[in-house]
RNA sequence: GCCCGGAUAGCUCAGUUGGUAGAGCAGCGGAUUGAAAAUCCGCGUGUCGCUGGUUCAAAUCCGGCUCCGGGCA
């Protein structure tokens, strides 16, 4: 199955890298990614680059499939469990960090396997994220404030940034707090912003892409089976280490696939048969939209 | 064997006084520019268990049968 995996002359089976700094390897949740990414650095003695946006977490590692320590050690991993789990952590933070590291690893010549399941991250590696001012902590706050007492931001946008409003549907949430932040912060609307061109991480043609993509079937059932296995590995203790630091729901980790369920479990609020299924349900359909961004964006990488 | 409930979409169930059916979930498709493992949008023909009957018209009323619960023997 492994055509990545045979070496030839002029690169890795189908996969030409000649004049590549990096390779990208997505695809959906559970199906080997992770694997792949490792014994094609091993064999090239690339770094595995992290683009999940779960694994950057020094938090749960069972529940967020990050590679073992074992694999960790085995050969250089960068990016995985740097992140406080009780920091907010942004798709622009992941470039920020990101870029220096790509960048010393182009001047030493060695390849970056950049492996993940978060489509955003990728995204803003190929084509760039919007280059545009933080949002500061008071505005943050003034933003949950809003929504805390009840007002309407859809309405907001109505009033102050009615292109922002047209674009978004009122039940949004995330992405209504987005706008009307940028609203507050920069007095522009983030339309304006976002239709600004965008600077690429990495430059067109030094790049390939792969995407995994296992038939649905194969890959549901491989999520179910995952799933057991990490409660079975001791996921549960990860959720009560999680659940003591008692975090904003908001928090990225919070929301780790089954995360909210396990926790619910632990409060005996579900029962554990109850929160495996519903962890495993997030899970399939997390697997879903990861093909539709795939068809969207990654229609031109080398899909296996 | 008798009595009472059930039997409607893959699953759980709604269906008022008869006018051939609709929600949630699943599944599928789409969106996606700093929470992204998040968030949002769209898609519902199915022998209404089977079979007779009443009626212009039956998921709905009546009879019989089958299966599944529960109860009594």
């Amino acid at each position: 199955m492994d055509r990545l995996e045979q070496k030839d002359g002029r690169g890795l089976g189908g996969v030409d890298l000649a004049g590549c700094d990096a390779l990208l390897i997505a695809g959906p949740t559970a199906s080997g990614k992770s694997a792949k990414a490792m014994a094609l650095a091993k064999a090239v003695g690339g770094v595995v680059i992290n683009a999940d946006s779960m694994q950057i977490y020094d938090g749960p590692r069972i529940l967020t499939a990050r590679p073992s320590l074992e694999e960790e050690a085995e050969v250089e991993h960068q990016l995985y469990g740097v992140i406080d789990p009780a920091t907010a952590f942004s798709a622009g933070d992941y470039v920020r960090l990101v870029s220096p590291v790509l960048e010393k690893l182009r001047a030493q010549k060695r390849l970056a396997v950049i492996v993940g399941g978060t489509g955003l991250y990728f995204n803003a590696l190929t084509r760039g994220l919007v280059d545009m001012p933080e949002i500061s902590r008071e505005t943050v706050a003034r933003v949950e404030a809003m929504s805390a007492s009840g007002e309407k931001l859809h309405d907001w946008l109505l009033a102050h940034d009615p292109e922002m409003a047209s674009r978004l549907s009122p039940a949004d949430t995330p992405r209504l707090q987005r706008a009307v932040a940028v609203m507050l912060e920069t007095g522009r609307s983030l339309s304006i912003w976002q239709d600004k061109s965008t600077v690429s991480v990495l430059p067109q043609g030094r790049w390939q892409g792969v995407f995994l993509a296992p038939d649905r079937p194969t890959l549901y059932a491989r999520i179910d089976a995952r799933f057991h296995a990490m409660i079975a590995a001791g996921a549960l203790d990860e959720a009560r280490t999680i659940q003591a630091l008692a975090l904003p729901a908001n928090r990225g980790i919070m929301k780790s696939h089954g995360m909210p369920h396990l926790m619910a479990y632990l409060e005996g609020r579900l029962s554990l048969d109850e929160a495996i299924r519903l962890g495993q349900q997030d899970t399939r359909n997390y697997a879903k939209r990861q093909f539709t961004w795939a068809r969207r964006f990654m229609a031109e990488w080398r899909w296996l």
